[in-house]
DNA sequence: ACGACATACTTGACATGTCAACCATTCATC
DNA sequence: GATGAATGGTTGACATGTCAAGTATGTCGT
């Protein structure tokens, strides 16, 4: 480790140094997590949906008019099933997505995206993606490539 | 962008290809933070203390006895002021923080941490440094340290 | 066919973020 | 030095995570 001060130190108004680069790499992830999740978060603020809402929406476009069990959705979104059953409760609040127990196997409810959440994500999906280069605009595309490389590495090893 | 399916595709059953490169790095951002703030949170379980808990615990540590106003602790935890408060509330009622007015601005609340609190810290420190090498340690030295620029750059840009 | 176990949720309780509204104190400026 | 704006915090309301416990359904072994 240099003695150097680093940006993350002063951010974080921390005199001493970090202990472990491993520390200091630890903290750079979850704060800049935090950072881009708040700057994606404005630019849907104006549609009255919520981060997780958007992404619960997109997975089910994904899924197609079949739609996913409320499991399956939960393991795409890394979040345990109490969370997205309430997620959901919200958007058929909304009207966004309708629910349906499964047929073959009725401890299962399908969810399925409803007209209306199509509707949204057409008009602001444009949006969100020009939000993502934004909020990674001021990587090169070899800068980002690698950035990827090296998350994919640590989830990788996180999976065992 | 190449035709392969990338990791994260699979992780989120995504068939189609990301949009772009920076759409992939964002989400690879944030699924990360995800999975290395779970690892986290499950090391500090057993003592009952929240990763957040112990953010605020080992911030106040640093400060020493004259304690930060709650705005500042928020600051540096990227945290808005009601989520402070209430966070610290908690700690009070752990006896792990004391909470006192200030004398030259009266309306800033001094937090300071408690020796119980300190204990815990003391209990604590090692184990919580070795989990960040655990959850760092499949990358090497100068791959830790090229994440770190790379997020840094990231979070540099958003500060204007 | 029946009971034990597993699976797919759902509900309740609580920690954490975040917005808006509010109170107390301090500052700026006339 | 009184008054209006700014600052520091708290409270209320609601979305999100997460654990524990409960319900309904399905599967398996015998």
């Amino acid at each position: 480790m240099s003695d150097e001060v680093s940006a993350l130190q002063r951010e974080i108004g921390q005199k001493r140094p970090f202990r472990s680069r491993s520390q200091e790499a630890v903290l750079g992830i979850l704060r800049t997590a935090d950072v881009v999740r708040r700057y994606l978060a404005r630019v849907l603020e104006p549609y009255d949906v919520t981060p997780q809402q958007y992404n619960v929406l997109r997975i089910l476009r994904g899924a197609g008019t079949e739609g996913l069990p409320t499991l399956t959705i939960g393991e795409r979104m890394l979040e345990d099933s109490p969370g997205v059953t309430r997620l959901i409760d919200r958007l058929v609040a909304k009207g966004m997505v309708s629910r349906q127990r499964s047929r073959e196997d009725r401890r299962q409810v399908l969810c399925r995206i409803a007209p209306p959440g199509l509707d949204l994500l057409g008009q602001i999906n444009g949006l969100v993606d020009a939000r993502d280069d934004d909020a990674l605009g001021m990587l090169t595309p070899d800068e980002q490539k690698e950035l990827i490389r090296l998350l994919d590495r640590i989830r990788a090893h996180h999976q065992a």
